[in-house]
RNA sequence: GGACAGUUGGCCGAGUGGUCGAAGGCGCUCGCCUGGAACGCGAGUAUGGGGCAACCCAUCGAGGGUUCGAAUCCCUCAUUGUCCA
């Protein structure tokens, strides 16, 4: 959620950031008004309330000196009316301001170029050149079934589309991607964690999946949601929590499934593994003091950018433009891995700084001297388990269909 | 699935209708004491919101109800423990 007596002190300069984004000038500023209103109603109950709770004082007090009530007990019957009308009217201010912001997504910050799409996307760096072939690079889905690695017509026959199954290596080099990813990154000091991979909505408005995107979401009948990144349940551990500021930062690394709908997406990347409604990710999630927040950005960033060093994948890092960022990001950097088949660089890892967004929603704070002040979130991938996959087929390929694994793997495979 | 018992501040723990945002203890902070420390003594020590401030509002697992007034009574839910199936 955005500060929103940041946006009363400063309104021109957070409506113009908001702007960038794509939300109105009419909606900021009715997001202004909202807030005023709350204020006021709130005000308004408080002064009734305050009159309230010195009568009901003064009932105390007659009581024990015998007095005659009824002359005070009207008045107070009286001004309960008005406390319950007052209590209503802010509940609805309340309720339409608490509607309104949750929906307005993080101002960017401003490093992060204006664009419409991915295609304006400003890419940083490219790390490791591609590799020439002297045949016609297959697709990866042709070379997963080739191998009997992934089985896409059984998955379908299990649950419905964009489900797919892994077999023999197509399984195996699965879990050990887990493993080396998860090692990896406990090198680099982010601690293991495992987390539910289903959760309240509670942790999904911590993080900003809900209330707006709720469509791409599955929900039990429970009304648990399953998660769509492991960024929900590790970031929400510390939801409505105050942490000591030399528990900062906590940097955590946690492998789970991630599930969603991909509502969106209908016609994308329906073949293959790129875009399934199950994906297994190695997420990195740091809970920071804000001056800390761009310094471990980038050693989450080069955790990522490195791990796929290691895994010998040619890579590139973009600056993610206005209208690619997302919903709770203040910048985002993604690490597109090359894929020769496709002849394309696809995002396989996103890394953001959320700043204070996701921790004012879900509560999280530290004790910064006598102040509590919100910390910063950053979340980012390393890897996506499955576009890994997808990378290391193609761009480990030979012209008989065969795939070399990345030697980084051999011990997780006993090779 | 059923029965019973819990859920109070950083922690432990008292509190069954008003002076309770909450005794007491531990911990922590500051001061005194000391060559320095321990002990001892004194003061302070929840969170959010509003106000320059005095101060005001809210919060005792969550939500609702009774009442002029609820940590305390009633209802629903969550959760923990123990026992039963």
């Amino acid at each position: 959620m955005i500060d929103l007596k940041l946006l009363q002190k400063d309104f021109e300069n957070v409506s113009k950031k908001l702007q960038r984004k794509g939300v109105s000038a009419e909606l900021i500023a009715e997001l202004k008004a909202k807030n005023e209103a709350l204020k006021e109603a709130k005000q308004a109950y408080e002064t009734l309330q305050a009159a309230q709770n010195a009568m009901s004082k003064e009932f105390g007090v007659y009581k024990r000196e015998g007095k005659d009530i009824s002359e005070l007990k009207a008045r107070v019957d009286e001004n309960k009316v008005k406390v319950a009308q007052a209590i209503e009217v802010q509940r609805q201010a309340q309720e339409a301001l608490e509607e309104l912001a949750m929906a307005i997504p993080n101002m960017p910050d401003d490093s992060v170029p204006d664009g419409e799409d991915e295609d304006d996307n400003v890419e940083l760096k490219k790390v490791l050149i591609p590799r020439e072939f002297d045949f016609t690079p297959k697709e990866h889905w042709e070379l997963a079934e080739q191998n009997g690695w992934i089985d896409f017509e059984r998955g379908v026959k299990l649950a419905t589309s964009r489900f797919s199954v892994g077999f023999g290596m197509g399984a195996r080099l699965e879990r050990a991607l887990i493993n080396f990813m998860l090692d990896f990154n406990r090198e680099r000091d982010f601690a293991e964690v495992s987390v539910p991979q289903l959760v309240n909505a509670d942790a999904l408005k911590g993080t900003g999946q809900l209330p707006k995107f709720e469509d791409d979401l599955y929900k039990t009948q429970d009304g648990l949601y399953l998660i769509p990144t492991a960024e929900v349940p590790v970031t929400n551990l510390y939801q409505d929590e105050i942490l000591k500021a030399e528990d900062l930062p906590q940097k955590m690394t946690a492998y789970t499934s991630c599930f969603r709908k991909e509502a969106g997406a209908a016609g994308r990347d329906t073949r293959g593994m790129i875009r399934q409604h199950q994906f297994h990710k190695v997420e990195l999630v740091a809970i920071t003091h804000p001056d800390e927040s761009e310094k471990i950005f980038d050693e989450m960033v080069a955790c990522a950018s490195d791990m796929l060093t290691a895994l010998e994948l040619p890579h590139r890092l973009v600056n993610l433009c206005t209208g690619d960022l997302g919903f709770g990001a203040a910048y985002t950097t993604d690490i597109e891995v090359w894929l020769p088949g496709q002849n394309t660089y696809r995002e396989i890892s996103s890394i953001s700084n959320t700043r204070e967004f996701q921790a004012r929603r879900a509560k999280i704070r530290f004790k910064n001297g006598k102040k509590n002040e919100f910390v910063h979130t950053l979340n980012g991938s390393s890897l996506a388990v499955g576009r890994t996959m997808v990378a290391i087929m193609e761009n480990f390929q030979n012209e008989d269909g065969t795939i070399d694994i990345p030697k980084v793997l051999h011990p997780y495979l006993g090779i």
